[in-house]
DNA sequence: GCTATTTCGTCATGGCCGTTTACAAATTAG
DNA sequence: CTAATTTGTAAACGGCCATGACGAAATAGC
């Protein structure tokens, strides 16, 4: 096994695949994949031309893809043009799938998706798991992954990766929660703790969430910034196609970035951190509410019917949210901002102040924000997704596993 | 002539090389290349060991670059093992030259380097650059390239190629300097106006100190923040091992991140920037000092003799600098901060309040922040420096130009 | 309706490139 | 002085993509 480098933590940086026949071979295949998959059901010519190899390479490349289950010829096209039609070839729909998990604080909940990015089972399960310890967590998980995994092979699927997208950081290793504040988790290792006998990957919810908005999300550029919150705000940046992690795995921290240096304590040790104004519990407390079960619900429930408590508690963390984000967006110069997770339901009133914040600090045009389109299930689908991505990567190393 | 990736603003980001096997060969020149250059003398076998190819593949592409001479065959190795002796290969020093350039406010300067990285040839000229028209300049700076090329070949070197350091923001093209406030010029294509017959390359100074520092700094990690000030503040961002642009190439703004959201006006439309506390004006304001010619000397001057105006406005930069640094961090989660440009000879009395301010504000242990060696030469020697890895990284673009 | 044209997929051939295997050369160990 | 070890090179081999030719299947023109 390989790790494709958006693999939640790649163990090296440098070139994957060693630069030998063999090498060039599973690269290519690997682009074949990303080809047929990216563009729809297409024939080997003109697969061809896109990746710049002869007719009779792709040709070889797509016999190899075919034995072994990850393309499937779908017969003649539709011929419109003139000369012989080709046979439109499709990514699998019985090949290798990947399985998606999140554990939420409210949640827990599974998926499996296959190579055409369609996703065929799911199961979740309600209830909170704030303070829980991680055992009977994970244990709870695993019956849900188990269920998943019989349903997909119910259907001619097997399971190539798991992945699983928590509240928390997550250590380089991709295996060990380092601090989930929301869980109340620490240095809890998930590798020992999830018996599935398939790879594993453990990642920050927010970088699965940004990896969904890459891949799934319209139009999504390749250098953008992705706010997300759950309690706590988490940003990834995406630079180039690829998640930026940092050294530790801990990039993307905007909730403690300083807003106001002299502001209120935070837990963190520092003043006036962003998630001292827009992280939930801030928020809830400037609204005058209670904590309770579905927090962002109400917020947008009150804001809707015309709080004003609400709606100014709203504001402030936009204008906050636009003060962070103005430093962001001036170290990173992303093509756009993207606002997913609980942010995209509260995003029509922490919008307004929030880009009249940004705007008024830039000089010249100010860097687009937009809400994500696929909300709180960015994460699980982005788990799911990266283990697809990883098939695509390197079709050559799940090929032996047939 | 492909763009290899940390060239200054690469066209493309996917693989720049067709895989097939030509692609494959020049590639591993490239690895060749670059094994023999950063440990230095190896023999053949010892490349083969280290890049996984066998002995006998090394052999022919060791020939191919002996041939166009990018490689120096130094004879038998001292033998203190067993077995015969290697043949000792070497980068070779009479083959191309990376010419840098660097317009700074106050001095033009030039240099050639050896593929091995020793500065063969240098020309600099003082006096005020500010205000005057790019043209002008831009003839002088000419002049002295001129000057430094025929010195290179009169040694045996010929150009690869010219890379200009620039204090301003340059546009991905990598000729057009959009802004240079200090020079007051906007929109210039130096394209045009330096009719040197070798390719030409534009960048910030901050990132070629950036580039300077990844690739000669001892120690230098491959993620890290490069912080330096000319007058505004600029930072560039390392990610595994290269730089991070953003889309319009604007990347690294430090000097408008907001660190005090009410604070004072500053000219991009923003309030309380970095730039009104740790810029250069901003500090010699602070400190009672009118701007002049040797304005960080001046400074550096007055806080070693204990002027206390002048120390406590350091000492106020630094705080305001780590405000920002905490941010930029928590967001990045680099390896190190390095301090570069001006800064670095401020450090002294920068750094303590700087290191605290970051400490303070970090849960768990800080990121460390180190002073650059490199000091005001980093731009011009990554600049050359720039074109000398752009051989490195294809050599055999440059083989055909033998 | 028939032929020429165009495009698709495949096959045989050839060239490029790293590997394998073998061997001579040069050194150390005993 | 011999055995062992390591280096560099040469020849044969195998993998992989390119080239060129060919049959198949559609359209375009008459």
């Amino acid at each position: 096994m390989t790790a494709p480098l958006h693999q939640a933590h790649p163990a090296g940086s440098g070139r994957a695949l060693p630069d030998t026949q063999q090498g060039m071979r599973r690269r290519n295949l690997a682009r074949v994949m990303h080809t047929v998959s990216a563009e729809g059901p297409l024939s080997r010519a003109a697969v061809a031309s896109r990746i710049g190899l002869t007719r009779a390479a792709v040709s070889t490349l797509v016999d190899e893809l075919v034995r072994s289950g990850l393309l499937q010829e779908l017969g003649p096209e539709r011929p419109g043009r003139v000369g012989r039609p080709g046979s439109a070839l499709a990514v699998s729909g019985h090949g290798p799938a990947g399985i998606g998990a999140e554990v939420g604080v409210d949640h827990l909940a599974v998926c499996a998706v296959d190579l055409r990015g369609e996703v065929r089972a799911r199961a979740v399960r309600h209830g909170a798991n704030r303070g829980r310890s991680p055992a009977p967590v994970i244990e709870e998980l695993t019956g849900l992954v188990r269920r998943v995994v019989a349903e997909a092979q119910g259907q001619g699927l097997w399971p190539a990766g798991l992945a699983v997208a928590v509240p928390g950081l997550v250590a380089r290793d991709a295996r060990t929660v380092v601090r989930a504040p929301n869980l109340d988790w620490h240095d809890t290792d998930l590798g020992g703790l999830l018996p599935v006998g398939i790879p594993l990957t453990v990642d920050n919810e927010a970088n699965f969430g940004a990896l969904a908005e890459l891949w799934l999300g319209e139009d999504t550029p390749r250098d953008f910034l992705h706010v997300s919150a759950e309690i706590g705000i988490g940003a990834a940046v995406v630079v180039d196609g690829r998640l930026l992690r940092g050294t530790r795995g801990f990039a993307g921290e905007l909730g403690h970035v300083p807003v106001r240096p002299d502001g209120p304590e935070c837990p963190c040790g520092g003043r006036g951190c962003l998630e001292q104004y827009a992280g939930e519990e801030a928020v809830l407390r400037a609204a005058g509410l209670e904590p309770g079960e579905d927090r962002v619900g109400l917020l947008a429930g009150r804001a809707e019917d015309g709080d004003e408590d609400v709606r100014g508690a709203l504001r402030d963390a936009g204008e906050a949210l636009g003060i962070a984000l103005t430093g962001a967006v001036n170290l990173l110069d992303p093509e756009s901002v993207v606002l997913g997770g609980a942010l995209s339901g509260l995003s029509p009133w922490l919008l307004p102040s929030l880009q009249a914040e940004l705007a008024r600090r830039t000089a010249g045009p100010a860097c687009p924000v937009t809400v994500s389109r696929l909300g709180p299930e960015g994460p699980l689908l982005g788990a799911a997704h990266s283990v697809v991505r990883g098939v695509l990567d390197d079709p050559a190393s799940v090929a032996e596993r047939v």
